[in-house]
DNA sequence: CGGGTTCTTGACTATCTTCAACGAAAGTGG
DNA sequence: CCACTTTCGTTGAAGATAGTCAAGAACCCG
């Protein structure tokens, strides 16, 4: 999952990312707290998640992380690149996975169907990263937080009156290493959009998006 | 072309990039200043840099710009998402590509050896870019610049006597729009590298690195 | 050689980080 | 179930890094 606003154009063509094609390997469930797999690990399977939510990372020997994307339904992860994995992968969210053959990734194990998501998802994912960069690279803090919170809206967000409400996984120090920032930063930022009336926060985890397009606004750099 | 320090580890995976595999297509040239093709365009091929170099990038409405990644020889560029191409390409070197249709991308057009070893890239190329998170989230102006010469010093430098050279086709807004920085920091990085003595410069475009492994500490954010 | 672009440098400013303190929430053990 | 401890989140003040604005130097091209 990543945060960049999509355009018209780029929006429309990542609409068919869910797959629901059968598998003969059973779906696994992991509880939040344990990890899918680690950075080095031998890529065994590729997983779509079908609920909950997980997270991938990769540290630096410093110390420095950088959350690489949250994973949320319909996402495929564990994409390999040599044969090994490339982040850490641990659940955020108690979650229910499908797992596939790396082998049908490469040639669908004999269904053309599933081979045809299992690319589409890995080539979206491509193009979703790409997004992603002109968010680390050229957008404020201000404009990450509120891109990160309008695409979750948007994707994941309930109707409530007087606006559209989310949970949010994750806390603030995840949300601070995906958008390249500290936590104290993210945190001003959502004081910030809370004061100006753009949402509304219940609790920690509970956002309420009172102003969605004021949000959008935001997001694109156009102060409100 | 990504410029974040490669582990061993992974290092090692990104090795088997380069693919000869035939074609039934004609290789296209491309002279310096032209676009391989638009952000909106219908993907038509794909593309393996023979030799030259391109540039891949995004545009926000405001003007501002990133560079997604340079294209070197060996790099294939113009994975689609939604059969729409998500960013600008155009030639900074001239440039020699061949062409793959989208169907050897699915299927391999019956080429089972040039189906992998596309899917390979696409698949290196989502690792590449995950180390790149790391760089534009995480990495100070200074590593970020130490990075890049690094990289392209491994993979291009030619040996000099007292160090390895580079020419770098891209100017310095280019550099500065794929680290997520401003012309004048790249600017100051170069001048604080050259200072220490650990690069020499021959004019704007050509780099002599005098101390590799200063670039590489520097790179990965030990304080020489 | 001349004009225009690109690069470099300096001074200043803004943004974000760092450091520190406090409060709230969550986990632990009696 | 409650007190204690620990972690997480928020806020403030100070500081550092990178950006902005501006001018001059170097480079490129005709």
């Amino acid at each position: 999952m990543y945060v960049t606003i999509f355009s018209e154009r780029s929006a429309k063509s990542c609409a068919p990312r869910v797959l629901e094609a059968p598998s003969k390997l059973p779906p696994v469930r992991l509880k939040a707290g344990r990890y899918l797999y680690h950075e080095g690990d031998e890529v065994q399977r590729i997983y779509r998640i079908g609920s909950g939510v997980v997270r991938l990372t990769r540290l630096l020997e410093d110390g420095r992380r950088q959350v690489i994307s949250f994973g949320y339904p319909g996402d495929v992860v564990g994409f390999p690149a040599g044969g090994v994995h490339h982040t850490d992968c641990d659940v955020l969210v108690d979650t229910k996975l499908q797992p596939y053959r790396l082998t049908a990734l490469r040639d669908g194990d004999g269904d053309p169907v599933l081979h045809q998501a299992l690319l589409s998802s890995a080539l979206n994912e491509i193009s979703a990263m790409q997004d992603h960069f002109m968010m680390l690279g050229r957008k404020s803090a201000a404009e990450r937080v509120a891109s990160f919170l309008f695409v979750i809206t948007e994707r994941f967000g309930e109707d409530r009156e007087g606006g559209r409400q989310i949970t949010l996984p994750m806390c603030r120090s995840d949300i601070a290493d995906f958008l390249g920032l500290t936590t104290e930063t993210v945190s001003r930022s959502f004081t910030a959009l809370r004061k100006s009336g753009v949402i509304a926060l219940d609790g920690i985890q509970t956002v309420i998006v009172l102003d969605p397009k004021a949000l959008q606004a935001l997001s694109d750099g156009y102060a409100s």
